[in-house]
DNA sequence: CTTCTATTTAATGTCAGACAATTGATGCTA
DNA sequence: TAGCATCAATTGTCTGACATTAAATAGAAG
C-alpha cells in the first residue's frame, strides 16, 4: 500500500488544488521558485519540475524578470482546444474505439446542437457552411482534405449554437473521428451524396427548420456508418 | 516576431508529435534522459522539465530501476476523466460561463444521450438511477449532497448509452456545471419536482421510452434553469 | 541442477551551486 | 521632463554529484 512518492508531482498536486479551490485566483502570483523550494523543503530543480507539469496544463503561465515568476492562468478555449483534441484522438486511437462508436457519439452531440443551432446560427456561419459545401464540390480535392472540409462545415454547425461550452466538448468528438474517417476513400457518388446532405442541412439552418436539420442529420448518420463500414471491409478483406 | 525558445517546452512537443504521429507506438520506451540530452544537446535537467510536462499530459509514464526509463502510455478513460473534468470546471469558473449556457449544454448533450440510453440501458444503470432517486429523498440531505447524487444520476443516465467516447465528453459538461448548482439553495419543494422528473426518466428508460425520456428531460432543463436563474437573481440581491 | 541470496548495474529521483538571459525598477544625466 | 545606464529579482540552463529503485546476474547453499 505504500504510495510512491514524487516529490515534483506531489508539489504540482498541492498547487493543482489550491488553484482549483480558489485559493489562488487567477492572474495571482505564486512565490518564487527559490521561496517554494523552502517552502516545500525541496531543491529549486524539484519545484521547477513541478511547475512544468502545472504550465503544460495551461494552469499556470511564467515571466522571466525582475517582476517575473509563475501566475495562475486564465485558462482560454483556445488553448483547452488543443489539449482536448489531442486527448481524444488518443483516447479513441489507443482503445480501439470502433468507427461505430465514434459516429454515433459525434452525431448524437452533433444534433443535440442542431436544434440551438437553427435559432442562434448568423448569416457568417451560414456563410461558412456554404463554402465549405463549395470547396467540397471541387474535382480534384483529396480525400484527406475533402475530410478537413468536413469537419470544418459541422465546426461551423456546432458553433452555430453559441454556446462555448458546446463547441468545447464537440470539438473533441468531431477531431478525434477525422483520423477514423481519413481511413475512408470517398467515391465521386458519395461525395454527392455527402454534399446533397450537406446542402440540406445548410438550407434547413438558413430557414431555421430544427427538423429539417435532425432529419438530414439522421441521414448523415446512416450514410457515414455505411460508409465507414464498407472501408472497414476493405481493409479487412486487404489483411 | 522573435519566438520564445523554451528548450523543454520544445523538446516536450518534438516528443508529443512523435507520439501523436505514430513514430512511437504505446509501451514503446523513450531513450533514456541522458541519451535524450545527447540528441537534443541539452542538459539533463531540461530533459526532465520536458518528460515531466509529458507525464502531466498523461501522455507517459516512467519508472525506475535498471530496465526502467520513460514508456509511452496507453491513454485510459480514467486517466484522461480527472483531466478533463478539472479543465471543464476551470474554462466555466474562469470565463465566466452563465448557468444558462451551462444548463443549456448540458442537457442539450444529456438528451443527445437519451435516446440511445433508452434502448440500450442494463439493469445496472437503472439500479444506480433508482438508488440514486432514493437518496435523493432523504430528509437531512446536504444540497451539496443532493448536488452529488444528481450528477451521479445523470452519469448513469449516460453510461446506459454505452459509449465511451459520448460519457467521456458528457462527463465535462455534466460536472463543470457542478459548482453552478451548488450556488442553488435546494427547497423541499423543489427537490420534490425534481425527483418526479428523475423518477419519469427512469421509468421511461425502463420502458424503453425514449420520446418519454426526452420529454422529461426537457421538463427538467426547464426547471432547472428557472431554480439557476432564481437562485442568481437571490445572490445580485445580496450584493 | 535448482533455489535462494547478495551483488552489480542502469536507470530515474533529488540535491547543491553556479552562470546566463530577461525585464521592470531605479537613479543618474542632459 | 525625457532619455539612458545600471541594478536587482527572477526564470532558464548547465554541471556534477549522490540517493533510490528494481531488474539482471553471479554466487552460495541445498
Amino acid at each position: 500500500m505504500t504510495k510512491k512518492p514524487d516529490l515534483s508531482a506531489q508539489i504540482a498536486k498541492d498547487i493543482r488544488d489550491s488553484i482549483l479551490s480558489g485559493a489562488l485566483i487567477v492572474d495571482e502570483r505564486l512565490p518564487s521558485e527559490a521561496e517554494l523550494s523552502d517552502q516545500f523543503n525541496v531543491s529549486r530543480p524539484t519545484v521547477r519540475e513541478a511547475l512544468k507539469r502545472l504550465a503544460a496544463q495551461n494552469l499556470i503561465r511564467t515571466q522571466r524578470g525582475a517582476t517575473g515568476g509563475a501566475f495562475v492562468k486564465r485558462l482560454r478555449y483556445e488553448d483547452a482546444y488543443a489539449h482536448h483534441i489531442t486527448t481524444s484522438t488518443l483516447l479513441v486511437s489507443m482503445n480501439d474505439v470502433s468507427f461505430e462508436t465514434a459516429c454515433e457519439a459525434r452525431f448524437a452531440l452533433e444534433r443535440a446542437c442542431a436544434p440551438l443551432s437553427a435559432t442562434r446560427r448568423t448569416p457568417d456561419h451560414l456563410a461558412t457552411m456554404r463554402a465549405e459545401i463549395h470547396r467540397q464540390q471541387q474535382p480534384g480535392l483529396s480525400d484527406e482534405r475533402f475530410c478537413d472540409s468536413d469537419v470544418a462545415f459541422h465546426r461551423a454547425l456546432v458553433d452555430g449554437a453559441d454556446n462555448p461550452v458546446l463547441s468545447y466538448q464537440l470539438a473533441g468528438a468531431v477531431e478525434a473521428m477525422q483520423p477514423l474517417m481519413n481511413m475512408i476513400t470517398f467515391t465521386a457518388r458519395s461525395r454527392e451524396q455527402i454534399i446533397t446532405l450537406h446542402t440540406r442541412i445548410a438550407d434547413a439552418l438558413d430557414a431555421h427548420d430544427a427538423a429539417q436539420a435532425d432529419h438530414a442529420l439522421s441521414e448523415l448518420t446512416e450514410y457515414t456508418l455505411l460508409l465507414g463500414k464498407e472501408a472497414m471491409a476493405e481493409r479487412a478483406k486487404q489483411a
